[in-house]
DNA sequence: TTAAGTGCAAAATCTTTGCAAATGT
DNA sequence: ACATTTGCAAAGATTTTGCACTTAA
């Protein structure tokens, strides 16, 4: 993924707090808490500005935000087809109760759900509470 | 439902504030956000109180908390399956765009969902971002 | 050049902790 | 009587806002 492009593509500049964000987020399959990017980030950038960032980023489309179930903000590239005007991220999170981290297992559908009488629906959030495999084969041990 | 005996069998003592909280959540329909709770119980409970008997409900499974698209804690009163070792939750809360309220849709059951290979599930929390019957009765207006 | 973005300070919230007084059993 | 629970004060953490300085285009 082309980074620069990427910003460009969004109306936004290229500045250096915003390449180190999208660097880390896209060098993760898992989604990251932003605390724990504060901390990767450490004084590359102000907190303010990650905050500021991290809005930007989501209301372009270009990443999403999974609360867990803490009610931590977590943060994750969207696929491509995101956009500004919509955002396709009906995949399923699971949230490791051990190691904490958030997964996107966009290989698995949510299924559908027939709600009641006068329900609607826009979009679905499925969180899963478990373990990851990672965790998993170390319990094994 | 008995509040007082709902408090004995949990070892919690019969206070005036803790049966203020049970008797408002037990009245709704839908779950309710600790911001609105506390508006509600405006000068008859201290805040940091409502804190410690909400934290107290949850750990005794009176009461359970759904964190809704925000990142804010909902409570509702569990159904009679729930124990402080089990929580029965595994039903699929609906978080109105509009009112933003989050409803409890028990009747719905969550489908079951084959996770990939090393992933194990404790629980599952499907959140659905949509509209209420009642909302979505008063657009048609 | 200039609009957008950043950092710092500070305000506004939200949540937790410690402790003395009040309360339920 | 005694362990729990509450309210208050205060600490800690999180999130937002305002404004002058910096930077990308």
């Amino acid at each position: 993924m082309n980074f620069e492009e990427l910003l460009q593509n969004h109306d936004l500049k290229r500045t250096k707090q915003r390449l180190s964000v999208l660097e880390i987020l896209s060098s993760r399959k898992s989604a990251i808490s932003q605390p724990y990017l504060e901390e990767i980030l450490g004084k590359d950038i102000d907190r303010v500005t990650l905050y500021r960032v991290l809005k930007a980023f989501e209301e372009k489309g270009i990443i999403h935000k999974i609360i867990d179930f803490s009610g931590t903000a977590n943060y994750a590239v969207c696929n491509d087809s995101c956009s500004e005007d919509e955002h396709y991220d009906n995949h399923i999170h699971l949230n490791c109760k051990l190691c904490s981290q958030v997964y996107c297992l966009d290989s698995i559908h949510i299924p559908s759900i027939n709600l009641p009488k006068g329900f609607t629906s826009d979009s679905i959030n499925l969180l899963v509470n478990g373990t990851c495999s990672f965790c998993n084969s170390k319990i094994e041990d």
